[in-house]
DNA sequence: AGCCTAATTCAACGTCCGTTGAAACGCAAC
DNA sequence: GTTGCGTTTCAACGGACGTTGAATTAGGCT
């Protein structure tokens, strides 16, 4: 039979990323994902070894493009300053745009990986482990330019600065409504460009608030 | 026989409590809560009626008090400005220090509730509803304290940046270890006096830089 | 036309789920 | 010491779960 098979898999990694964003992984059930992917039970065991496996794999489809506009947003930073170091705010702007642009440009395609990331960094059983494995690497990068940027910081406070950094964009994705509720439909969960305008801007004011009290 | 009722009921909603913090409501077994409480399964179905109203119950059982004591540093804020306004500091250190408070000094009466209550607001499928119910007429009045303190702010800017704290918070919460792998052990996702000291500053100064740009 | 293989369907397995009704227990009051 | 009631146990229900093996389909190749 011709390659239609990679046609179906994709099928069946948006019905479970959909699925698993919204009810998380114990939430959905296989059976779910599968009516959902217009498709037989049977063929997520043909595509995939288990339910965690399909979970693994909706997980890795979109790792590397993440990280990779990440990456090249902290090239872009770093090639602009070729001797002096970059201002705070650029980097967490590298750090934080390349992502909300993604959201902001293709908001079908994104909204329900990120809201599964999201929801995986938040959780106490997931959050330590996968999210390591996944972003260690951009995140320490991350981390040494903001202390080139900030040469005295403690190492700390850096830490911290981050956590909190983390924890505003982690409740982004998971664009809860929330936030529409409270303000009565002034702001929407799903407004990027709110974000975009905002967040470095109030991020890299506590970073130099905690790390850079000069 | 004696009110040995309420001790069980208790230890049930001591174990569901642990239980749904860590893997999620869909994540646990009514049976898997009993054993950890030492008791028959039907227990379970005598002192609540379903699964989903045990877990109701969990979250009602701590609210009150989590409230209150949030209400009384507001209270205690305002009485000390009888005439002037309060700082945007101040009034985020009444908004966070008194849960902060609670978690550092009974850390193992508090920690499962709170990382289910920042599992809640980080989902999609509660955090927009359970999260308006619970918190909305405390988080209103804080949204009126801050407006006070900064009387030319736009309420669109607030709102995000509340969003931004509420996050930031969140993910303190959820304790997921993820800080303490990068840190390589430099941070502790349990040292809520390591929070404290940096939380509040953070915030306030990504409050002053978005909503209060003089 | 006939074969090979990848893709898909169908029916079922053993297990565990949330939930329930009826029976047994234990203490207080009479 | 019997009655009564709140609590606890036991056994089971129908159904849904994750997963599997065998049968069926649909092209690409000779």
């Amino acid at each position: 039979m011709a390659p239609r098979s990679n046609e179906t898999k994709q099928r069946i990694l948006d019905a479970a990323e959909k699925l698993f964003a919204k009810e998380g992984f114990a939430g959905v059930t296989v059976r779910q994902i599968m009516r959902e992917a217009g498709a037989d039970v049977a063929l997520a065991y043909y595509h995939f070894d288990s339910k965690r496996d399909l979970f693994d794999a909706v997980l890795m489809r979109r790792a590397d493009h993440m990280n990779d506009v990440r990456h090249a947003a902290l090239d872009a930073v770093e090639q602009r300053h070729p001797d002096d170091a970059p201002s705070v705010q650029e980097i967490i702007e590298a750090f934080t745009q390349p992502l909300l642009k993604l959201l902001a440009e293709d908001h079908d395609t994104w909204r329900d990986y990120f809201a599964l990331i999201a929801q995986i960094n938040n959780s106490p059983q997931w959050g330590g482990e996968l999210m390591t494995r996944f972003f260690d690497p951009l995140v320490r990068r991350f981390m040494d330019a903001i202390r080139r940027a900030m040469p005295e910081a403690d190492d700390v406070d850096l830490f911290w600065c981050y956590h909190f950094l983390s924890g505003a964009l982690t409740l982004t994705f998971a664009e809860t409504g929330r936030i529409d509720n409270l303000s009565q439909g002034l702001c929407k969960s799903n407004d990027m460009s709110a974000i975009s305008e905002r967040l470095p801007g109030f991020i890299a004011a506590g970073f130099r608030r905690i790390c850079d009290p000069a």
